[in-house]
DNA sequence: TAATTTAAATTTATCATACATATTACAAAT
DNA sequence: ATTTGTAATATGTATGATAAATTTAAATTA
């Protein structure tokens, strides 16, 4: 064809467009969190569309948590929380999970809680440890068959950690990849024996070692708890192959 | 008030209910990647709703990219990419950008980059080097005063090292972080002095390292490469203050 | 005067209808 | 068999109307 005559037009939709000029002032903070913009009505006469396109455009905007819409009062911007990074994040991990995922997920793993659990001994406070007991106790009544519940605790376990290692960011990033344990757990438990005794086992430790600030013992329980969860994975492959 | 008399009703609007509607079917794969879903004329009778209503939802689904909506063809579910999980987690970061994340930021980068070159070490291919070694041209060339695209590519760089580690969930988790490199690095470049230079030698090390499997040379080239980078940040933010 | 209630105005939510435009399917012509 | 024209289908946009939540301000009450 050669590139003689190239696409005439634009092949966004209005609404589209209109999202994107909004998001636009957003991004560049000309409105910040928490205040309104303007009226549909007055959005309406300013970028010359009729309040359908609008509206869709900033649905979309909403869907994607950049705004709220607030009948009879307006339409705010927000504050971009963690939240709106992790569900996707979560939701693209959950959507492609299968067996060779579980192992990536657990290579992750080993790549970043042992470092973590170092910097929570050392940066862990009373209410961190508080926390910590608390869910400690939690799972170790659970009951055996609960598999979901007992994914849950394991997941605000190890969610814990990073909350407590200080670091803002690795928290967003591991809270995706934490959410999948209770629907690992589930595919775990089925086939491996015992797994619930040992998790409990190696999570008493590795709290007794961040309490007593005690970075390698943490790092070491830490390594072998993940080691065990790698070996148990592999039951479960061969298991189900 | 206490809690005697709780909210009566609904206070998810009606577009916000037919979206979750919609959202799970795709969730449970009851419609897959590619598949269409019923026309809106149709999903109208289904929900027993007002086209306005079911095109809001539609709305709220396609901006977070679940959903693809073609002009005289019909409403496709996606393939769940990547992307839609980055873009989020990269609107995270760029909104809350600040002198503390910047070091937070490469906090992180010290707990994983060390792992992923080892592991780049040993699963790299033949496309991954000459990936690296066509940065390496690129990034040598550039003009030193072009902070952005030295940005860019010091990017590209460490997002090869994450491709060629091997693990698909790593690098999902650390673009986001690389894709905050231009900023930060347009704000090191100003304070600080020989700064590209200083990158174009470890870059040469590491790859060179990587392309030999030389896992120990790779890392403690990647270890110094973020310690100067951490030596940098801190400079510029003695200079702020 | 201060607090409360009431009423009016504002703003978003939803519906219904109409027309525009892109795509698809199929018949007709070459 | 390929292309062209036409009708049917599906989404995009506009307009007008009504409902419901919120805000604002006036009116009332203590």
């Amino acid at each position: 064809m050669g590139t003689l005559f190239q696409k005439v037009g634009h092949n966004q939709t209005l609404s589209q467009r209109v999202e994107k000029r909004i998001e636009d002032v957003i991004r560049q903070k000309k409105i910040l969190p928490g205040e309104k913009l303007p009226t549909e009505k007055e959005l309406c006469e300013m970028f010359a569309v009729s309040r359908t396109a609008l509206r869709e455009a900033l649905r979309m905007l909403s869907g994607r948590g950049l705004i709220t819409i607030r009948k009879g009062s307006g339409i705010y911007v927000n504050d971009y929380s963690a939240d709106n990074a992790i569900k996707p994040m979560s939701l693209f991990l959950e959507l492609n999970l299968d067996k060779t995922l579980i192992f990536h997920v657990i290579h992750v793993r080993q790549m970043l809680e042992p470092k973590l659990v170092r910097l929570a001994a050392v940066n862990r406070t009373a209410d961190d440890m508080r926390a910590f007991k608390q869910n400690l106790i939690k799972f170790t009544e659970c009951r055996e068959d609960d598999y979901h519940r007992e994914g849950e605790l394991d997941r605000e376990f190890h969610l814990l950690i990073a909350k407590a290692s200080g670091n803002p960011i690795v928290m967003v990033m591991v809270e995706p990849i934490f959410q999948l344990m209770p629907k690992i757990r589930t595919l775990v438990y089925a086939h491996v024996d015992h797994a619930k005794n040992d998790a409990v086992d190696y999570h008493r430790k590795i709290i007794e070692a961040i309490e007593q600030g005690d970075e390698n013992s943490a790092e070491t329980a830490m390594i072998e708890h993940l080691n065990l969860a790698e070996e148990h994975s592999q039951k479960v492959l061969q298991a189900i192959e």
